[in-house]
DNA sequence: TCTTGACATGGAGTGACTCCAGGTCGGTAC
DNA sequence: GTACCGACCTGGAGTCACTCCATGTCAAGA
């Protein structure tokens, strides 16, 4: 696969899919005879879990670690499983943190159309 | 109120504080006779709920202009309203982001255990 | 009076992209 | 065969939203 099928695919721009192999967040891609990057549908799945990661507060650091435990091998399996169990701690608080504006929204948007209503 | 105490009832911190209210993100905060801000309980509201909104994905430019908004008084409500029903948007497919990342964690768990069970 | 702690400022540093200039390569159009 | 095009490449600068730091002030307690 070419990188804009992988950034169509996995939601993120080509330039944070060269960031994120740059800076090691994923294994290094393969080239082709050109020197363009020829992603493994197991690349294409890599970049498409670190997109959710991100999108919910995964910080680069951690997903670097994880991309370096995945490829030591097996034996990384429990600290891999724990890292994501953490991570799914966070999306707890994040889903905390949506409840409690979604009830501060509807609290303001109550008192604007009360002030609206008075009109 | 003190900075400190504002920072510690809204989640930011006072760094932070400082750089809202030096980018305009919030109003002017009052100060003492010996320059220190003195927060009214509405300025600790307003703060509040910049907390709440940034930790839910608004960006500062929008931010910014709710503040302006706010300043020219009732005839913006409107739009204010506006702004915070888009907010409300962004909540929603926050939620769908996590929903799927909650949904690929528990794939990726379940097959970590089949590979550990298995062992 | 001396020290401590909470506050102030301006400016540099950081994380995570994002954009840009300039260059290569493979394919179609003339 | 060469002119052009679009998709790719690289290195590096720019941006956003903080975050940290050096330095300084000031009120209050020992």
């Amino acid at each position: 696969m070419r990188i804009s099928e992988v950034a169509a695919m996995s939601g993120l721009t080509i330039d944070t899919i060269r960031f994120y192999e740059k800076s090691g967040l994923c294994p290094a891609i393969d080239r082709d005879a050109g020197g363009k990057r020829e992603f493994s549908s197991e690349d294409a799945d890599w970049l498409c879990l670190l997109s959710s990661l991100r999108e919910t507060g995964m910080p680069t650091g951690e997903m670097r670690h994880f991309a370096e435990m995945y490829q030591v091998g097996d034996a990384t399996i429990p600290e891999r499983k724990q890292l994501l169990l953490e991570h799914s701690d966070r999306l707890k608080d994040r889903r905390a943190d949506l409840d409690q504006c979604e009830q501060l929204l509807a609290f303001k948007l109550a008192r604007y159309d009360k002030i609206l209503g008075g009109k």
